[in-house]
Order: structure tokens, then sequence, then C-alpha cells
DNA sequence: CGACTTGTAAAAATCCTGTGAAAGCAGGTA
DNA sequence: TACCTGCTTTCACAGGATTTTTACAAGTCG
């Protein structure tokens, strides 16, 4: 599937060398990455909505257990990762009990430090998949990624699949111009043959059902000579129509925990 | 607490100490294990129902890398841990990036390599909570996981296991849409084949034998492209037939309660 | 004014699902 | 063991739904 390549990783170590490192590679990976450099309320790990979590324990004195224990349990579907240097077997197994995924001994390459924060949070996420982002709202329109429909109200637009996948695409991006190649990467999965116009297709039609259920409301704009734009605009002239009362313009640009502070 | 239920767990090495070591280790743990010395067909690792496999890849030759491949592809639910002698970051990362989920190096002490293990296969029945409260009420069904049986009324739709399942896990998520895909990995426990209708299939006996029992109710929709929605819903102009005998009323299926009006 | 890009509609091609039936399996019985 | 029975898997095909292609009208920009 072509959702979610993008992990969420926190780091807490105080070895700058390896952090530094370590970070330029997830960036070139796509990854979004924190670190910290002691040990950070738990509640804030949660807000952050991680996906990985590589840890050195030796940073976080005499609670590190207590607060792996706290972490692991409050976050299963987080993957946890412990890297550090001189462990005993019994620890390892202690940590691994605890609710750990993984222990790496340092120095360690980063590539494999990578890898392994890859697997284990391949492994959480499959198992459990439902745990979608809720609904996304945009102007009068409501898209439900578990039912693989958006919704005016409480009316499905009756979207097939390509043409919800393509509205989720732009709707993900709210005010970003999409280029059709690379909208057409992402939605098909490959590339677009020159002279190829699905992409213009699709957008017709989803335009025609947003009109259809949300008329009043302006989805998809068009930049000439390069792609299309997401940005739900209330048409003037007749807020009358507008099924509930047009009290919010912008849509709540999701204000992130992880990127915030 | 962790449920420590029992652990399948497949050992494919022929180094006959540490597995000999390992194997009083598990057993007292109460775990099922089975060892080989030599690589064995994919599909008897599937029939097993594993949880979890220990495998070094120097007695599968030169295939190593493509048997790992084939049976992280089949299995994604399956804990996978190689146990090898020296090995470069190079292998451990390819590995990983296979869908491997650990890899460790010999010689390794049999407590570490069990806490592994158990780690890699963790995911998997935390997120299945396993007791289910009380008998699951949908439309006029009733699915009581404790008989394998759903029963419309105090009628049994006669279920066998794998439609049972497949019910089980669609009303498991009401409204939902869920993909063939997932479907088959979950009732069936490894991955879908390409081209593979058994789930298509299975779909069509449930609903004849909702069908038959519960008239006028809808409970299953498809998403064409997609998989299918559990969703019980009340056809329109026959309310009153409840639990009545199976009159021969054709009740006029609904494609979608959105598309008319 | 042109060259190019986009909107629109419909035909053509492709893919997907429902369906019935046959073939393959497993478990029990005589 | 041989046979029976019910369950599961596989196959083939028809009818639809969806996607892709094609053609032309309309629009944009220098």
């Amino acid at each position: 599937m072509n959702q979610q390549q993008t992990i969420r990783l926190a780091v807490i170590d105080d070895d700058s060398g390896f952090v530094t490192v370590l970070a330029k590679r997830t960036e070139a990976a796509g990854w979004q990455q924190r670190t910290f450099a002691g040990g950070i309320p738990p509640e804030e790990l949660v807000a952050m909505k991680l996906n990985a979590l590589l840890v050195d324990p030796t940073v976080l004195g005499e609670e590190a257990w207590a607060y792996l224990e706290r972490i692991c349990g409050m976050l299963p579907d987080l993957g946890v990762v412990v890297c550090t240097s001189r462990s005993t077997v019994a620890q390892r197994v202690r940590g691994l009990r605890l609710g750990i995924d993984d222990w790496i001994t340092k120095p360690c390459h980063p590539e494999e430090a990578i890898a392994r924060l890859e697997a284990v949070s391949r492994r959480r996420r499959r198992a459990r998949p439902q745990v979608e982002a809720g609904p996304v709202v945009a102007g009068e329109l409501e898209i439900r990624s578990d039912r693989f429909q958006a919704f005016a109200g409480e009316v499905s637009l009756d979207l097939t699949r390509r043409e919800f996948e393509l509205l989720q695409l732009l709707a993900d991006s709210p005010g970003q111009v999409l280029e059709r190649e690379a909208i057409y990467q992402r939605v098909w999965g490959y590339a677009m043959a020159h002279g190829d116009r699905s992409v213009d297709v699709f957008i017709r039609k989803l335009r025609q059902k947003l009109e259809k259920l949300s008329p009043g409301w302006s989805y998809i704009h068009t930049h000439f000579g390069v792609g299309y734009r997401f940005d739900p605009e209330l048409l003037a002239g007749d807020a009358a129509l507008a099924t509930s009362p047009p009290a919010d313009v912008e849509p709540a640009r999701a204000t992130d925990a992880f990127t915030a502070a």
C-alpha cells in the first residue's frame, strides 16, 4: 500500500556524535526524528504519535527500568529499541521481557540501527492495522480512510477506489500544489507515461461528485502548467446552501505535538 | 499480564548442542518446538501455524536469502529470528529489510534467544484480546464465540469453521471496510496468493446462510476494488418478516443506502 | 494570434465480483 | 483398508463496474 512510509522516531541519547550521524540518515530516508538528551515525560512521548523510540538507558539514570516499563506499558504500539554499551545477558533479557523490542550494543553502525528500528515498527504496525488517524475534515467533507470513502454530511460521495485515493492524497496536503507526475506516481504507483490524461479525468470525476453533494464549496483548484491544489473554499454568494452554518473557515491544520515545541 | 500462551516455535539449525539446550528451556517454558537440521518447504512451515522461527541461514546454503524472503512474504505475522556466527552489517541490514525481525550472533545465551523470540512474537497476541465479552449482537444476529456459531433468533446458522471465523472477523469491526488481503491474512493465517478467490467464495456462502435465516437484513456489503464491510441494515419494505419462515419475497437488494434519494 | 494545456464526453479496454460446479482434502465409519 | 461425507479450494464464465484511451472543445499564456 502506498500509505505511511514515513516513520516518526524519537531518540533519547546524549551521545551527540551518534545522534547526529543517525539524524542525517533518517532524514535522508524521509523519517521524522526528534532528539532528547535526557528523559522526557512519558506523556509527551504519547502526544508525539511515534512509531519508534531509540533510547540509551544510561541517560535515564536510576529510573531507567521503571521508565522503560512505563513507556512500553503506555504505548503498546510503539517500537522500542535500546542502544547502549556494556550490558549483560540478564539485563538484555530483563529489558526484552519488559516490553522492549530490540537491544543493540554500542558502538553500532547507524545503518543497522535504522534497519532494526524499521523492523520493529514494521512489526508493530502490522499488529494493529486499524488505528488509522481519525477522519479528516475539510470544508463540508469528511474523509474516512477506514471506509475508503468520503462523506458530505452523512451522505457518501460514492467514490471508487482510485477516486478516493486521489482525493485522499490531495487532502493530505491541503494548500499544496501537487504536480501531475507526482500525483500519478503516488496514486498509481508507477511513473506516468507522457501524454497520459488519467489524472485530469479523475479530477473531473471528483469535482463532479464534490459539486453534487457539496455545492457552495470549491475544493480542487487547477494550477495551469503544474497540477492541482486541494483547498476547501466557501464560494461567495451562496453561504445559505451549506447544510451546516459556515462558522469555521480554516479546517484546523492539525497542530502536531511532534513538530511543535 | 503477559499472555503466557504457548508459543509454537520452529528451529532450523544443525548445531545440535545449541538446539538441545534451547529445546530444554523452551520446553520448560511450555513452548512447542520442532527442530529441523535443514531447510524444509515453506508450505510445511505454513501448515505448522507457527508463532516464531529461529534459523541459522548457513544450513540453507545458497538459497538462504531467497528462502527467508519467501517465508517472510508468506507469513507476515511470523516472528523470524536469524541466529548465526560471523555476519557483516550489510548482511544484517539486508536481512532485516527483507522482513526478518531480529538477528543475533552465535554464540549466544539461550535465555537471550528465548527472550528475543518472545519479543518478536509478542505483538500478535497483544493485539487480540482473545477473551470476548458477551455474545456479539448485530441486527438479528447473535455471534457466540464460545460456540463457534452464529444464531438468528434461536436457530443456528450452521456455519463451518472458516465461515464462522470470517463472520466473526467482519463483525468485530462493524462499519469498517476490510481489504481482501487483510481478511485472508487474518482468517487463513498467511498471505493471500494473487488471484485467490477464497474470500469471495466464503462471503457468498455466508450471505446465503444469512439471507436464508435472516431475510430482510443485509449484513455484508461489497466495496468494489477493495473488500467487504459488515454493517447490519434493515432492508426497506419488509420489517414485518423478522423471525417468520422464509417467504418467497425477493427483497429489493439495496445497493447502497445512499445511492437512492 | 498560435502553441500549448485543460475540461468534457463517450467509446473501448480492462478489471472485479457473483456464481455454479468440479476437484481436492480430511475426518469419520464400516 | 476402502468408502462416505462434508468442508475447502480451485476453476471458468457472465455480467457489471471501473479505468483507460481517444477525440474534440474550451481555456491560458506569451
